[in-house]
DNA sequence: CATGAATGAGAGTTCATTCAT
DNA sequence: CATGAATGAACTCTCATTCAT
């Protein structure tokens, strides 16, 4: 395997197992069987090397879901299409995953939220523009996009925080089901 | 101030700013304006601090969880009283609500959750059981207290978390429309 | 029993069991069931503990040891009755004789030698008195009492140890053998 | 010079100086002039220093003990090869001579005997097992194996010990009327 | 004399990082 | 690019000792 590949799968492994302050440099060289300097080689410090792990995956998840919010469907349809891909694509980076989680929750002036803060901003900034876009179709929507975004970030976070325990299987009905029940919240 | 409660405060205060690895036992006591035996005196290690940060906090409010959870109520006021009383306690424990957060979603193999995690089953457990005794009453709910506990839990965490960023007022009715979009997912 | 005694007891059996250095003022209070303050109005400081455990066996032991250095008695009967009594009074003492044993070897710079160096010193002046004394009637003895002395308390320290691993029972016969032995190296 | 070599050869220099417990790390990289990480590099805690300081100088010396020892010569002559291996060997490692005798009179607990424990033990096997043979022709001896190697053991500390203040000029006459001695004391 | 609480100084150890080779 | 060795700074924690009560 390509070294720089190897590292970022390593330490990604190991920052969502028991955190990036719990992780040593010398952990991860030692799982990936490298050395110290061929680390500082391809990420130049830790915080690079915790920067380009997030971006690895963070990267392309940031763009497929800006491509589904501005999708031409309804706002119904694409929560279903966002949560839907979040879970799927969650099963297979389940290291992304927790440390995606842990990221979400971590301390305002901790180095993980200066590190990575920015592509939860990110992530926010799609939902919203997603929201405020259907509340120019719904009128009963309106000025009330940060609370649906906000809400409905709690529910794809609480949906991945099972998903890690393993505590139910993914299916279309699970997706529709939780989409139909906020959306009731809507209308209501 | 009481030495013991002026050290719990500060350190509390510094978990939450910045996480438990990241605050250093030399930085709490100089904001505490005592010294490093005194707080070893006192707790016994950092983990014990932080043990203990934890226990003022959680041991009253899961009491009252507790209480709340099994009265004679049915189970859509005891909902709402619970997410009432979380958010209006959270309200006073900024500093408490930051670092349980940051609990919930740590990584498995982290100290945090060693120490705390103990809490944490606590709480799952008595919601838990809350929504096993519903499910006497109500029958089209019988083996999903799972599903609920936990979906209930994450919309708690969820309002929590906004708290934190002041995102809205905490008034009777979000709590009622919140577990009245809840219940609506239980009976469709 | 007397609070000083107790004491007394209590750190000398530490001492004995691990040495001056690993044995903390805390363990000491500890096991002795008394607090710090208490100990350092006896003792001023863990110093002068240390000084006064090794004086309360050390004083009547080197006065003893004078008596019979200075009796009346020839060389080896001299000899074998300091023997005799350095094994009989060391069985009662085993806690003094194995802190005794570990300041003979202590290193130079060491705070036990520091401290407890002059019972040395004052033990090998007996002893060499004695050996100078002697060879005023065995005139081939003569310019070798150091050489005599340190011999027979090597001889008594290696006793000395071998009785705290419970190794041989000590009779009048052990003593006989081992003074003569001493003896012939001394006419031969 | 070599690190590795500079740090052990400090170290062992000032344990002989001051004891084990009393020296501080600081105090060691200080005087070998360099730093507290490159130390752990090598030895990994104060621990593995330590051990491997005995380990340097009781490794080469348990081996020419083992072959002197098990050699064809007769008893008497094996005792004063190896006194003599012992004196001359240890004119040259007064540091390790006075480490090793601290150590031989450590307290049963300390961590000096738990680290350095078993050197002393496979020094005993040597000497009894030498004896062991040597009262399958000597009949006289049988059954005090225990007995002669453990003066045997004393009679060399203590001339070391004496070595170690300058007290005599060790030459071919003082280990065989050292030996001698010994002897006599076997076959009367 | 007894106590719980407090302290300055320093203990051993580990951190992310860098350098010469 | 890979390596073993080296580093300054910081880490958690403990020491003997003292103070007000």
């Amino acid at each position: 395997m390509d070294n720089r590949e190897n590292i970022q799968k390593t330490a990604l492994s190991l920052f969502a197992e028991k955190g990036y302050h719990a992780v040593g440099i010398q952990e991860i060289v030692n799982r990936a069987e490298i050395t110290k300097p061929t680390l500082y080689h391809y990420f130049g410090s830790k915080e690079g090397l915790y920067l380009q792990c997030l971006e690895r995956d963070f990267s392309p998840l940031l763009k497929e879901l800006s491509r589904l919010a501005s999708s031409e469907e309804d706002i119904f349809s694409k929560m279903q299409l966002i949560l839907q891909y979040m879970l799927k694509n969650g099963k297979n980076h389940k290291d992304f995953i927790q440390t995606y989680l842990t990221l979400c929750s971590a301390p305002p002036l901790s180095e993980e939220i200066r590190i990575g803060g920015k592509f939860l901003n990110e992530l926010e900034r799609i939902l919203e523009d997603m929201f405020i876009d259907a509340s120019y179709k719904h009128g009963n929507m309106r000025g009330r996009h940060r609370n649906y975004s906000a809400t409905f970030m709690g529910l794809i976070n609480s949906s991945l925080s099972r998903l890690l325990r393993n505590e139910f299987e993914i299916d279309g009905d699970f997706v529709y089901r939780t989409v139909h029940q906020f959306a009731h919240g809507i209308y209501s």
